[in-house]
RNA sequence: GCCCGGGUGGUGGAACUGGUAGACACGCAGGACUUAAAAUCCUGUGGCUUCGCGGCUGUACGGGUUCAAGUCCCGUCCCGGGUACCA
């Protein structure tokens, strides 16, 4: 019986995470904890995270590890007196589900909002502080409404170059009424309906063009271009071909130039700048008109940023799309000329513009005249040339362009150098500097010029004879907006004779129809198209039967986490004026580019409008890394049949490579007892294969890759959190590393974390689960403990370090401990700073200090500067730069003090050793470094 | 290929603006407690060398700048992300 009690105490005493974490999730749940309203008498944070897309796999615990940031931080501000908006919502259109629901005939609705759900359950356990009454799903109809609506604002704006902003069409229509230029040369109301809208369709921020899509005959479907692998489907391995089909664009273009503005004005990593920088690839250069030998009527305009190299120029490329290679082409080289433009059609752009070490082309048997020498020009096409990028025809200059070097090389062509004191034989001269030569026609002469005055020169020269002007490019390109599927938004368009209709804001949301089937058509229409009592509308009128792409619902969803109820506004003005900017916003670097951009777009373009008063969505952004899982490699001999264990020394290079899923795997790496055999009842196709061991154990080689639901290798946090609990995990999370690295995981380490707050338990609260802390006056150690921390912890909070954070928890704990520390009002504020990484433990040690409301209604504690600093410092004494001795001194002392103390000391004497001092070092506060012979 | 990151002990990582490399943990080794194990606690732990004090060496590789380099510069290798229809 004592036994029993005895048991039963200690029970009591221990810390049961799971208790107290169940315990205060249905309190804070109950009282709302989370909730928040439009407070105007408190300063506003909005923290958000890039909400997941609820794949079949479940969360991963990769995903968290953003949310946790995000969660400390929010909970932090919190602390620091703001009213912070801290919402959570998926991403829920997406091609998975519709490619689930091809396999398997489950409406995605369904599979999505089971994947929803799921996610949420697992997010709730995890203890996040998030306002679920503002969630948001794009897939809802409630939600997608507005993405239409969104639609319709970019469909009915165009970018007025005048006022350097987006208008409403009818500003661009009243112009043409006043007898703006049209491309009819008409007046405006003597223009057909058909050609008013190919004319307005020009303008419009969101309109109907042409493009290339991957085109798989076999599957009869679009297909995404991770779906293609070496230009064959990834399922089936059948042929893909690029097809142009008609689509709807965003003309993210007339933004290029404010995109790249803007991104002086917002706190992104330098680096991501970079990238949008360069994804957006603003060049200045000019276009050329080459005249073509034998073709009086027609010209080929290319664009080049170094119209300086003109003199350099042997050859003309033409990307393989280009409107005239067939025309000009020679009949003698129509048939090579057909088989390479249909050989490139198989040629991703990715590919076309890799894979240029054997790089490819074709003669044209053409040529063009070079327009100051008269030189005769062979004109190539050569899928390095891409079509969407200049006028899709380039000036090739081998001797200043690598790319045209290595073709120069492979074609036998001529390399004319025009670079004063520089070879180009082996390789081009792609230096942005040096001075012009060789370059002299009886028309102009650049000899002598530096590189820019060569370029004006050249560019004045053919605006003068009018063959040409000074261009600013973009590289960036139009949005692609269609989609040839089921599962997204459908567009808020009709048609009829070729006419397009929109509808207005009444009639939405178009909603999805029911379908039979979400397989393909096999006409590469979206399977809406074959619904027909969904795409006939009375009348004869026709919906559009492509959809939205995943990115249309994601480009605003920030906005109406303000306000996600509102049925007759995306978002009242009210609101987005009070919450404002995302202040800080975690998610991956993955996104840099497309989401990014894409929203930021639509910001401005809403912000044109006048529904916004800002221009950028997100003040700040940190880009979380990626947490990479395990997988477990062994190599194999086909015909041998032979599998070979890691640790035997074997030759790799002509083995092949199996991916074994980790539950076979044992902690030590090796197969587990029996693994071999329970692992061929699985794939059959080793059950005949020797395993051959050393030592008697069968290793594997490890990697890191992506967690992923095929390679079976995702750690759900589910099972971490039931092991170790929520505020374990959470720390730990953080403790792994800086939040912007990528890192594998490993379970191993969170021992470290779990016996932390097992220790720190067991040091405030006794057996009988009575918190220990008392009145006691604090020590003045103690006290400087804490306030350090205190102000360390702020700090690295800041820097959104949360790593540093943890350690320093554990530090000061460690301290604290040492110094027999039991007073409450030292442990009190550990706890507050502690809550918002650990917020149950926090809450649970509040609770029994008899706090009576919630720890996340404290405030920051105060930081006492006094006990920050020390007298004095522990200066490291190098000689010639290796530290040899430590010397205290006091922080005020400067080097008349400390030299002769520094030289008189033994062990610097015996270094010094007779030699002398060529000079003394001394850098306050840090370091004494004695320079001698 | 191009653009952007990253590379520090057996492992995750720390190191302010160039100033004691390896904080804090994991793991491992030894010890205490236990009949035993687990848990917990204590000690040690980059490598080489030394009985020890200590010495040498060391931040992917090769150079350079500096009194001083993980940190700055030049070159190379490897790994990750993006590359426009994965999200």
């Amino acid at each position: 019986m004592l036994c029993i009690i005895i048991i039963f105490a200690n029970r009591m005493s221990e810390y049961n995470f799971s208790e107290i974490e169940k315990k205060w999730s249905e309190h804070w749940q109950c009282h709302s904890q989370y909730a928040v309203s439009e407070e105007l008498s408190k300063p506003k944070y909005y923290v958000l995270d890039m909400f997941p897309y609820p794949s079949g796999a479940g969360l991963h615990v990769g995903h968290p590890l953003g949310y946790i940031a995000s969660d400390i931080f929010a909970r932090y501000k919190r602390l620091k007196g703001f009213n912070v908006l801290h919402p959570m919502g998926f991403d829920a259109f997406g091609l998975p589900a519709e490619q689930y629901a091809i396999e398997t005939g489950k409406h995605p609705a369904e599979t999505t909002n089971n994947n929803i759900e799921r996610y949420k359950s697992q997010l709730k356990n995890i203890g996040f502080c998030y306002d679920w009454s503002r969630e948001i799903k794009t897939c809802d109809p409630k939600y997608y409404k507005w993405t239409q609506w969104f639609f319709l604002k970019l469909y009915n704006s165009w970018y007025s170059d005048d006022t350097n902003k987006a208008e409403p069409i009818e500003s661009l229509i009243l112009q043409f009424e006043k007898g703006k230029k049209n491309s009819y040369e008409k007046p405006w109301n003597e223009l057909t309906e058909l050609e008013k809208q190919n004319e307005i369709s020009k303008y419009r921020l969101a309109y109907k063009s042409e493009s290339y899509i991957n085109w798989c005959q076999a599957l009869g479907t679009v297909l995404a271009n991770d779906e293609v692998v070496n230009g064959l489907s990834e399922r089936g391995g059948h042929l893909v071909e690029r097809k142009l089909m008609s689509q709807w664009f965003l003309r993210i273009t007339k933004y290029a130039d404010r995109l790249l503005q803007g991104l002086e004005t917002v706190d992104f990593a330098e680096s991501l700048k970079e990238m949008q920088r360069n994804w957006i690839g603003r060049s200045e250069g000019a276009e050329i008109d080459f005249k073509i030998d034998l073709l009086q009527d027609d010209i080929i305009k290319v664009y080049t940023t170094r119209p300086d190299t003109i003199f350099g120029v042997s050859f003309m490329v033409l990307a393989p799309e280009h409107a005239i290679a067939e025309k000009i082409t020679i009949p003698q080289k129509s048939k090579e000329v057909a088989d390479y433009i249909n050989y490139c059609k198989t040629r991703s752009e990715l590919e076309r513009k890799s894979e240029i070490k054997d790089i490819s082309g074709v003669f044209t048997g053409a040529y063009c005249i070079h327009p100051f020498s008269n030189k005769k020009l062979p004109v190539y096409i050569s899928e390095y040339v891409l079509t969407g990028y200049g006028t899709g025809a380039i000036m090739a200059v081998p001797c200043g362009d690598s790319r045209d070097h290595t073709f120069a090389k492979k074609f036998g062509i001529e390399i004319i150098n025009i670079f004063e004191n520089t070879d180009v034989s082996f390789q081009a001269y792609e230096e942005k500097s040096g001075i012009i030569t060789n370059s002299k026609s009886e028309i102009i002469s650049l000899n002598g010029l530096n590189i820019n005055d060569a370029k004006n020169k050249v560019i004045c020269e053919v605006e003068k004879r009018g063959i040409g002007c000074r261009k600013i490019n973009f590289r960036m390109r139009d949005a692609g907006f269609s989609r040839q599927r089921y599962w997204g938004e459908p567009f808020p368009i009709y048609y009829k004779n070729g006419l397009e209709y929109a509808y207005s804001l009444e009639d939405l949301p178009i909603t999805l129809p029911q379908v039979n089937s979400y397989k393909p058509t096999g006409d590469g229409k979206s399977p809406l198209s074959a619904i027909e009592n969904w795409v006939n509308l009375p009348g004869g009128f026709e919906r559009e039967t492509d959809t939205m792409p995943g990115y249309a619902g994601s480009s605003w969803y920030y906005l109406r986490y303000l306000d996600p109820h509102n049925e007759s506004e995306f978002c009242s003005k009210k609101n987005s004026d009070y919450w404002n900017q995302v202040d800080l916003y975690i998610g991956g670097a993955e996104h840099a580019v497309g989401h990014l951009l894409y929203s930021r777009m639509w910001c401005k373009v809403m912000f044109d409008l006048g529904y916004i008063s800002f221009d950028e969505p997100f003040k700040k952004l940190v880009n979380q890394g990626m947490i990479g899982g395990e997988v477990f490699y062994f190599y194999y001999n086909q015909e041998k049949r032979e599998a070979y264990s890691n640790n035997l020394p074997i030759d790799k290079s002509n083995l092949l490579q199996f991916k074994v899923p980790n539950e076979y795997v044992s902690d030590e790496e090796t197969f587990e007892e029996n693994g071999i055999t329970s692992f061929c009842n699985e794939f059959i196709q080793f059950k005949d294969f020797k395993f051959l061991k050393s030592n008697n154990t069968f290793t594997f080689e490890k990697a890191i890759t992506k967690m992923s639901k095929r390679l079976r290798n995702v750690v759900n946090p589910d099972e971490i959190i039931a092991k170790y609990g929520a505020d374990t995990f959470r720390m730990y999370e953080m403790f792994l590393g800086p939040i912007e690295m990528d890192k594998p995981w490993n379970t191993k380490g969170i021992d470290g974390v779990s016996r932390f707050l097992k220790r720190l338990w067991s040091y405030c609260i006794d057996e009988n689960g009575k918190y220990i802390p008392d009145e006691s006056k604090p020590c003045e150690e103690s006290l400087k403990t804490i306030n350090r921390t205190i102000k360390k912890i702020s700090d690295d909070i800041e820097k959104l370090s949360l790593n540093t954070c943890i350690s320093n928890f554990m530090i000061c704990f460690n301290e604290l401990q040492s110094q027999k520390c039991k007073s409450t009002e030292i442990f009190e504020k550990y706890f507050i700073i502690l809550s918002p990484f650990a917020p149950f433990i926090a809450q649970e040690f509040w609770h029994k200090a008899g706090k009576q409301d919630s720890v996340f209604n404290c405030e920051y504690p105060e930081i006492d500067e006094k006990y920050l600093l020390d007298d004095t410092f522990n200066y490291p004494v190098s000689v010639n730069g290796k530290t040899r001795t430590l010397i205290q001194f006091h922080k005020n002392a400067i080097q008349a003090d400390i030299e002769p103390i520094v030289l008189s000391d033994e062990k610097i004497k015996k270094w010094v050793d007779g030699k002398s001092i060529k000079k003394f070092i001394f850098v306050k506060g840090r370091i004494i470094n004695l320079v001698i012979e």
